[in-house]
RNA sequence: GGGCGAGUGGUGGAACGGUAGACACGCUGGUCUUAGGAACCAGUGCCGAAAGGCGUAGGGGUUCAAAUCCCCUCUUGCCCACCA
C-alpha cells in the first residue's frame, strides 16, 4: 500500500508502522523469555491451536489478543514473561483433510502452520517463538510414548475389552466427552456400542486428589463445578445380594427357601453386588434390577422368562444412548424369574432387568427401594411390585400402598431392624453409617465410594496420532518398547482411510507392524492404535517450558522455574476434556518427581466466543449457508428482518436422490459462532489491511467484557480505528509542539496557563494510570480502553487549548503511550520513539500513578432527600462530615425541600453524598 | 429435571449497597472541506413547554439508601441430564 492511500485515509499510517515494528521486534527477539533471570516469571498461556484448513478468523482473536495484552502488561510490570505458542496438530481434521486430498498430513500440518504463525504475527501478538513446539514432531510425540510407558510402568495405563462408542460414519472409536446426545460430536451420526480392546488410563485412580485440588486453583466456579460433577464422588455402600435357586421347574413357583436353615445360594453361591448412597432403606429394598448387558443376567433367567429377556436385551441394544437415557421415556423392564435375599431381612426379592440402570455406573446393579426412590417407584407402580415404606417423614404415616410418589427426604427409620428409630437422611446420615455398621457385621457389604469419573480411553483406531509404544509377542504378551527405542515413528502411509473392520491403517503396514519382541527377541507385533490427541495437549505447558530438550521430556529444574501457568486462557468447553486430562498429568508428573507443581494453572480464565449474524432456517438453530439460496439479498435482508424480526421468506436448493430442485422456507437472523463453513468468517489479515491491528485488537478488546461473547460488527470496529487516528494526531501535536489544528475550539475561555487546566490534566493522567493498571490486572479490558479515550480526549482538550508544549502534555502523552501500548502495541512502539525514546516498550516500565496527584481537590456531594437526588454540592477534599452536613442543609433548594417536613435523620458519606430523612 | 450464568437506552456496554446509563456505535442538528471509510462542535433513557415525574424483565422484602443483597415468578444462555 502506498504513502499515497494512506494521506488520502486520512489515518495515521498503520500498514508501515505495524510492519515495520513487527520486522524491529522479531529481528530483537525482545519477546524471547529468559530461562536465567533476576526478575519474577510469569507464565501466560493461550490455549494452542489445532490449526485447520481455513486459517484463523477474527473470532479465534477472542484469546489470542487478550493473553497477547497479559502478556505485554506483566512484561512491563517487570516480569519475566513466557509467552509461547505452538500446535496441537494430532488429530481428526488435518486427517480427513490428507483423505480428501491424498496428502500426507505430515505434509500439510507445517504449510497450516506457518499460516497460522503468520496470521498471529499480523495480530501483532508477542510470542516466544523460539519455542514453538509441534505435537506431530517426532520430539515431541516421543515424550507422549514416554509418559504411556511411565503410566504402564505404573499400572495407570491398562488395556481393556470394554464396550466402547463407535461412530460407524467416522470408523473410529469416541471418547465418552466426544459423545454429545448419543451422536458424534463430528458428524452427527449415532453411535453404537462395540466390544473392542483398548487402552485406557486410569484417571479414575485421581478422582479424590482431581476434587481436592480444585480448592486451591484460581479458576471459574463454573468449571469448578462442573469438575466436580463430572467426577460425580458419592458416599454410600455396596451391598451383596444372594441369589435363589431356580424356581422349581415343576409347579413354575419359585421354591421358597428358608434362609437360616440352608443355603439358598445358587451353585456357586452368585452374589449381585450393587452400590447405593442410602444404604439406611436397604429394608425397603423390595426387588432388584440388572442393566440388561449385566454379566449375570444370561446365567440367572429362568427358561419361562429366557425369551422375553432376550428381546428385551436385543432391542436395548439397538437403541442409542440417548433413547436409553431419556427420563422423559417410561421406564421399562423384564423379569428374570430369579429371585435375591435381602441380606437384613431375609426378604425374597424378584430380579428384574430394566434400561434405566446404566452398565457403565457402579456395579451395574441396583436395588430397588420404591418408597424412596423416585425411579423404582415408578417402576415398582407399572410392573405392580411391593412398596414398603422404611423412612417416616416427620408427622406423617406413609403407605406404600397408597403412596403417589416416593420420599426421598429425611425422616425416621421405620420396619428397618437394628435401626429402627434413628433419624434418617443422606450422606452425613446417621442411619446411613449405622446401616453400614450393621452390613459389616453380617459380612453382607461395606461402605464405598464411589466415582462417576470412567477412565480415559485414549486409543484411536486412526493414522495420525502417537503410536503407543507397545509391542504384543505371542511369548511375552503386552511388551512395552524400551525408552531407548523411543520414539516408535509414525510411519509414511499411502492409504489413511481405517478399514471396516475398524482398525488403524497402520495395521495395513507390514514394515511398521513386524517387529521383534524387545523382550525374547521373537516374532512380534507393534500396537497399532494411536493416541488420542487429548495426550498431547495434557503436558505440552511443561514442554514450552524447555521446548528443545532431546534427553528429557523437560528439565526439572526449569520447569519448576515457570510452572504453574500464572495465567491459563482458554474456552470453557475445555471444562471436563482438557482441564481434567491436564490436571491429571500434572499430578502424575509431580509424584513421578518431574515437577513441584501438581496443578498445571494457578489462574484459568475463559474467554466469550464472538458471533456473526448468521442465516438460520426459521424456528431452528440451523445455519444456512449463503450458497444454498437461490437468492440471498444479505444486506436487505438484515435490514427488514432486523426492523420487524419476522422471518423473510426465500427459496434454497434441495437435491433429493440426485434431482435438483428449490424449496421455499424462511429465514432468520442470529448471533452464532463466526465460521469458516457458514461463510461468516472474516480474517485478522483483511481487517488488519484496512484498519490495522492494533484497531482490530482494540475493537476486540473494548466490545465486551473479555468473558462475555462479542457480536461481529465491522462498524463499530471503525470506531476503534478512528480513536487510534485521534490519538496519533494528538501525540503528533505534541511531539511536533505544532499549534492547535484550523479546526480546534477557540482557546480562549480557559486555555493550559491557568493552573487548574494543568491540575486537572495531571490528574487525569495519574488516575488514568490507577485505572488502567487495575484493570489490566483483572482482565477488564473494555473498561481500561474507555479511560484511555477519556484521558486522550482530555489531553486532546488541553492541546487545543494551546498546550501543546507544557510539560502536562508530555506527561500525559507519555503516559497514553505507556497504557496503550500492551493492547495497540505497534501504534504505541512508533509513537514510543517519535516521543524520543528507546528501546521497547515492551520492556520499558509500567507507569506508576502518584496518588497526590491524582487526588481530586473538589468532590462532588450528592444531597438525598429520603433517598430521591435533590441537589448537588461541590465541597474542597477533606472537609469533616460535619461541614458538609451543614452545607447541605443550608442549601436554598434543600431548605425549601424541607420546609413542610420535619428532620429525623441525617446519614453522611463524607466526600460522597448526604441523605437527610425527613417526613 | 439438575447445576451455573444472564436480563440496564435504538445498539455494545458502564456503575466499592450511595448521582443509573461512563465509554463507544448509531442517530439529529451545525462548522469546515482537497466531498472523506473524514475531522471538529452541540444534542441524544422515557413523559413533560417547564417545574417536575418515571425509569435497570415482573412482583415482594431487607436498608437512611437496591441495577447491585434476600425470596417468588417470567424470559434467556451454557453445561450435565435415569449416576442408584
Amino acid at each position: 500500500m502506498s504513502d499515497e492511500t494512506v494521506e488520502e485515509s486520512g489515518r495515521y499510517p498503520f500498514r508501515e508502522i505495524e510492519k515495520t515494528w513487527q520486522v524491529r521486534w522479531a529481528d530483537a527477539s525482545v519477546h524471547r523469555a529468559e530461562n536465567e533471570s533476576s526478575r519474577p516469571k510469569h507464565y501466560v498461556l493461550v490455549m494452542f491451536p489445532y490449526p485447520s484448513g481455513s486459517g484463523l478468523h477474527v473470532g479465534h482473536c477472542k484469546n489470542y489478543v487478550p493473553g497477547d495484552v497479559a502478556a505485554r502488561f506483566k512484561s512491563m510490570q517487570g516480569f519475566n514473561v513466557l509467552n509461547p505458542m505452538g500446535w496441537d496438530a494430532f488429530g481428526q481434521p488435518a486427517e480427513q483433510d490428507a483423505i480428501k486430498n491424498g496428502v500426507n498430513p505430515r505434509q500439510i500440518v507445517p504449510k497450516l502452520a506457518e499460516i497460522y504463525k503468520k496470521q498471529l504475527d499480523i495480530l501483532g501478538v508477542s510470542y516466544d517463538w523460539s519455542r514453538e513446539i509441534n505435537t506431530t514432531s517426532p520430539e515431541y510425540y516421543r515424550w507422549n510414548q514416554w509418559i504411556f510407558l511411565k503410566l504402564f510402568e505404573k499400572g495407570l495405563a491398562y488395556r481393556d475389552f470394554a464396550p466402547v462408542n463407535w461412530c460407524d460414519n467416522d470408523k473410529t472409536v469416541l471418547a465418552n466427552e466426544e459423545v454429545v446426545d448419543g451422536k458424534c460430536w463430528r458428524c452427527g451420526s449415532v453411535v453404537q456400542k462395540r466390544p473392542l480392546a483398548q487402552w485406557k488410563f486410569k484417571i479414575t485412580a485421581y478422582a479424590d486428589k482431581l476434587i481436592e485440588g480444585l480448592d486451591k486453583i484460581n479458576w471459574a466456579e463454573g468449571v469448578k463445578t462442573q469438575q466436580r460433577e463430572w467426577i460425580g464422588r458419592s458416599e454410600g455402600a455396596e451391598v451383596d445380594f444372594a441369589v435363589m435357586a431356580s424356581p422349581n421347574p415343576d409347579n413354575g413357583e419359585p421354591k421358597v427357601e428358608n434362609s437360616e436353615s440352608g443355603s439358598p445360594l445358587l451353585g456357586l453361591g452368585d452374589k449381585i453386588t450393587v452400590f447405593t448412597t442410602r444404604p439406611d432403606t436397604l429394608w425397603g429394598a423390595t426387588f432388584m434390577v440388572l442393566s440388561p448387558e449385566h454379566p449375570l443376567v444370561s446365567q440367572i433367567t429362568t427358561p419361562e422368562q429366557k425369551s422375553s429377556i432376550e428381546s428385551y436385551i436385543s432391542e436395548a441394544a439397538k437403541k442409542s444412548e440417548a433413547d436409553r437415557t431419556d427420563d422423559t421415556k417410561e421406564k421399562t423392564g423384564v423379569f428374570t424369574g430369579a429371585y435375591a435375599v435381602n441380606p437384613v431381612n431375609d426378604a425374597k426379592v424378584p430380579i428384574w432387568i430394566a434400561d434405566y440402570v446404566l452398565t457403565g455406573y457402579g456395579t451395574g446393579a441396583i436395588m430397588a427401594v420404591p418408597a424412596h426412590d423416585q425411579r423404582d417407584f415408578e417402576f415398582a407402580r407399572k410392573y405392580n411390585l411391593e412398596i414398603k415404606v422404611v423412612v417416616q417423614p416427620e408427622g406423617e404415616k406413609l403407605d406404600g400402598a397408597t403412596l403417589d410418589a416416593a420420599w426421598p427426604g429425611d425422616g425416621t427409620m421405620a420396619s428397618s431392624g437394628v435401626i429402627d428409630g434413628i433419624p434418617a437422611g443422606k450422606g452425613e446420615g446417621e442411619s446411613v453409617k449405622a446401616a453400614i455398621v450393621h452390613l459389616a457385621t453380617l459380612g453382607a457389604g461395606r461402605g464405598k465410594i464411589q466415582f462417576r469419573l470412567r477412565d480415559w480411553l485414549i486409543s484411536r483406531q486412526r493414522y495420525w496420532g502417537t503410536p503407543i509404544p507397545i509391542v504384543h509377542c505371542l511369548a511375552c504378551g503386552i511388551v512395552p518398547v524400551p525408552e531407548s527405542e523411543l520414539p516408535v515413528v509414525l510411519p509414511d502411509i499411502e492409504e489413511y482411510r481405517p478399514g471396516p473392520d475398524g482398525r488403524s491403517p497402520l495395521s495395513t503396514v507390514p514394515e511398521f507392524v513386524n517387529c521383534a519382541c524387545p523382550k525374547c527377541g521373537g516374532k512380534a507385533e507393534r500396537e497399532t492404535d494411536t493416541m488420542a490427541g487429548a495426550m498431547d495437549s495434557s503436558w505440552y505447558f511443561l514442554r514450552f517450558a524447555d521446548p528443545k530438550n532431546s534427553e528429557r521430556a523437560f528439565d526439572t529444574k526449569i520447569a519448576n522455574d515457570w510452572m504453574p501457568i500464572d495465567t491459563y486462557i482458554g474456552g470453557r468447553e475445555h471444562a471436563v476434556g482438557h482441564l481434567l486430562y491436564c490436571r491429571f498429568f500434572t499430578k502424575f508428573l509431580h509424584e513421578l518427581g518431574l515437577c513441584d507443581a501438581d496443578e498445571p494453572a494457578a489462574s484459568l480464565k475463559n474467554q466469550g466466543m464472538l458471533n456473526a449474524y448468521t442465516p438460520i432456517l426459521s424456528g431452528t438453530d440451523k445455519a444456512i449457508k449463503p450458497e444454498e439460496f437461490v437468492h440471498y439479498p444479505r444486506e436487505d435482508w438484515i435490514a427488514a428482518y432486523n426492523q420487524n424480526k419476522k422471518p423473510i421468506p426465500a427459496e434454497r436448493y434441495v437435491e433429493l436422490d440426485g434431482v435438483k430442485s428449490v424449496e421455499p422456507i424462511e429465514v432468520e437472523f442470529s448471533w452464532l459462532k463466526m465460521s469458516k463453513s457458514k461463510k461468516t468468517a472474516v480474517t485478522p489479515d483483511e481487517m488488519a489491511e484496512k484498519y490495522g491491528a492494533d484497531a482490530l485488537r482494540l475493537y476486540i478488546l473494548f466490545e465486551a467484557p473479555f468473558e462475555s461473547d462479542i457480536q461481529w460488527s465491522e462498524e463499530r470496529m471503525n470506531g476503534t480505528f478512528r480513536f487510534l487516528g485521534r490519538v496519533w494526531d494528538i501525540i503528533m501535536n505534541v511531539i511536533e509542539g505544532s499549534p492547535s489544528p484550523d479546526n480546534a475550539p477557540d482557546p480562549s475561555n480557559g486555555g493550559p496557563d491557568k493552573e487548574s487546566e494543568v491540575r486537572a490534566l495531571r490528574r487525569k493522567t495519574h488516575q488514568s494510570i490507577a485505572k488502567v493498571t487495575d484493570d489490566l490486572e483483572n482482565f477488564r479490558f473494555n473498561t481500561a480502553v474507555s479511560a484511555l479515550m477519556i484521558l486522550s480526549e482530555s489531553l486532546r482538550k488541553f492541546v487545543n487549548a494551546g498546550g501543546t508544549s507544557h510539560p502536562a502534555a508530555r506527561e500525559a502523552a507519555e503516559a497514553l503511550v505507556l497504557l496503550l501500548a500492551p493492547m495497540a502495541p505497534h501504534l504505541a512502539d512508533e509513537l514510543w520513539s517519535r516521543l524520543g525514546a528507546e528501546g521497547f516498550l515492551y520492556r520499558t516500565d509500567w507507569p506508576k500513578s502518584d496518588p497526590a496527584l491524582a487526588a481530586e481537590d473538589e468532590l462532588t456531594v450528592v444531597v438525598q432527600i429520603n433517598g430521591k437526588l435533590r441537589d448537588k454540592l461541590v465541597v474542597p477534599a477533606g472537609t469533616s462530615r460535619e461541614e458538609q452536613e451543614a452545607a447541605a442543609l443550608a442549601s436554598e433548594k434543600i431548605q425549601s425541600d424541607l420546609s413542610c417536613l420535619t428532620v429525623r435523620k441525617v446519614i453522611v458519606v463524607p466526600g460522597k453524598l448526604v441523605n437527610i430523612v425527613a417526613n
